[in-house]
DNA sequence: TACTTTAGAGTTATCGGTAACACAAACTTA
DNA sequence: TAAGTTTGTGTTACCGATAACTCTAAAGTA
């Protein structure tokens, strides 16, 4: 590998000299720094980030934990943040911890171990808070993603999570729906809890009643095998006439499972959801949704850590960002 | 942060002692190895892989360049990838290029100056010629991914593009079909040209004649404009009656261009593509595809960049791996 | 003319680790 | 019991860059 040395010794002048080429930096005469390019050019030399990152204690280096890189909500996500990362000259890595603990902690590790400047995170979940704490712990900047996680404060990009789960039981109520479902993420993780909590509210706001039987507590991540929902399901009776999926995943999981019944949507069953399919379902858009900003979520939680970042010394205060939910109304519901 | 010498002082023994218990090295006495654990777990330590690496010339990092993230072809296969580096304790970066040139330069220059120890890289095309001879000329080895680069030689895994396209071309003849059009990815790109030549070679077999006029090259991303597509229908008329698709991305969108004009699929005109669409069309698997292995292309393809890293001094030739391609036969045809 | 300033370099120490060698004490072996 | 071997540990140099300081010759100034 060519080093700085070996540009320097080629050139006639030290090290010093060619490293104040590379970065612009000290004086340098118009010769010198022309003969210095020149052999640069030559001999092919690619700066080593490492030993730059050794000496300047910071490695330009910022990590994205997603929990699911299949989900389309979070790859437009990843978008964002990476355009933002970009634009800062920053570089950007991935992890998926496809929402497990154990993943999540080698990451972690190989976070710390790599210094990382900065960490946008979606935690699994609150058991995450080890963690965030060891983050925090050594000084690594971090802006959680979709979810909080009760005992650590930080910033934090969130939807509105409990407004867009009311939204979507209104619409069902104002279709003449009296017996919905709900299939849900974990309790564990705040978004979950938060769209159970809306759910529940706007159930007694039209003096429906909550029935724990009619509602699932599963993952929000795919699974290979679909007889937890399905079994649901089946312990249903009667079925309800709609349900409402925490997420898109979970939507499109419910309607497999509905259609191994010979049950279709809306025909049988109304359904309504959080998040956007994958635009491979723009074949066929009818799920009612509540659509999140998912490249908003990126791209603002990265300016969000970069401010936290390059403001190091006179930390502001922690900032909460919740943004608006937009219900798309389409026809999987079917009025009763 | 915390530094072996930290812990050495703190442990009363030298820096090398502490390295050693970190690596498990040399001989250590069971007391000084306890003693080192203990004080390195009282104050955190955690290694500074930037200094590891700069002594021990290699990274520990591996790349994964993809040209679409949003493509559940390329998400699967990071997953393949992923798995086969964690077994091996190596660390995977991910790239998006979404085929383009400009940001894949971005990425090989970070991948030089990070002095990642391999890529796994499905170029954007033959013009990414460049950016192998850069790679190769800094010693880093690289495997390439569903696409050959003409001019540089090294390990690839393929699918079988050509005997893919027959066999679609062929599905369709046997369903009556005589005239049919391809939607493609940009000739630049070694897959598109064999899938190009399987289509032709198919149309000869069957004595059809080749119209230059049906068919579409164009590029194998999403694009947020349907208008070329939608333009290449019109121009075409009579209408084909049968489309074969060079990938998944492209399939959905000739159903959202042939929708926008009151035409389904298959009643109207019958479709068939490569690639599996996302586990969101499984609510409705009625493409008939040629199935890629994605997930094997990358776990496979990590293995063979593991092996040219570990046998650097010895190198084998050139490996080229051609992945069979399987047709999943649906019901996206519609016999004439 | 003598002194100060400045432009354009070079020197040295350091970042946090590891390899290679050195070395004393304890243990074998003939 | 003297010589050789093993065990456990320390010393020194180096990986490739940069910060902070130093130095010299030329230019500016009173």
């Amino acid at each position: 590998m060519v080093t700085i040395y070996d540009i320097a010794e080629k050139a006639n002048v030290s090290a010093m000299t060619v490293s104040r080429v590379i970065n612009n930096t000290g004086r340098i005469s118009d010769k010198t720094r022309a003969k210095v390019k020149r052999v640069m050019e030559e001999l092919g030399y690619v700066p080593n980030q490492m030993a730059r990152s050794l000496v300047l204690q910071q490695t330009n280096l910022l990590f994205l934990m997603i929990t699911d890189i299949t989900n389309p909500f979070y790859t437009t996500l990843a978008r964002g943040a990476e355009d933002a990362a970009k634009k800062h000259g920053f570089r950007l890595l991935f992890g998926n911890t496809d929402e497990n603990l154990d993943k999540e902690n080698d990451y972690i590790d190989a976070i710390l171990k790599t210094r990382a400047d900065g960490v946008l995170f979606a935690p699994a979940g609150d058991a995450s808070l080890p963690h965030l704490e060891m983050l925090r712990r050594h000084g690594v900047p971090f802006v959680l993603l979709d979810r909080e996680v009760p005992g650590i404060e930080s910033d934090v990009v969130l939807g509105d999570s409990k407004e867009g789960a009311r939204q979507l039981v209104r619409q069902l109520v104002s279709n003449g729906h009296r017996d919905i479902a709900l299939i849900n993420g974990s309790r564990t993780i705040s978004s979950a809890r938060d769209r159970l909590e809306g759910y529940r509210e706007a159930l007694k706001l039209n003096d429906l009643p909550y029935d724990e039987a009619r509602v699932l507590e599963t993952s929000f991540g795919p699974r290979s095998d679909l007889s937890e929902v399905e079994a649901w399901l089946d312990r249903m009776r009667p079925l309800p006439t709609a349900i409402v999926a925490g997420n898109n995943v979970l939507a499109i999981e419910v309607i497999r499972s509905l259609k191994a019944k010979g049950l279709r949507v809306p025909e049988d069953v109304s359904l309504v959801c959080f998040d956007e399919l994958a635009s491979y379902a723009e074949i066929d858009p009818f799920l009612t949704v509540i659509s999140q900003q998912a490249y908003q979520f990126g791209h603002l939680g990265m300016q969000m850590l970069l401010d936290r970042i390059q403001t190091r010394e006179e930390p502001g205060p922690w900032r909460k960002v919740v943004l608006p939910a937009e219900m798309i109304v389409r026809r999987s519901v079917q009025p009763i």
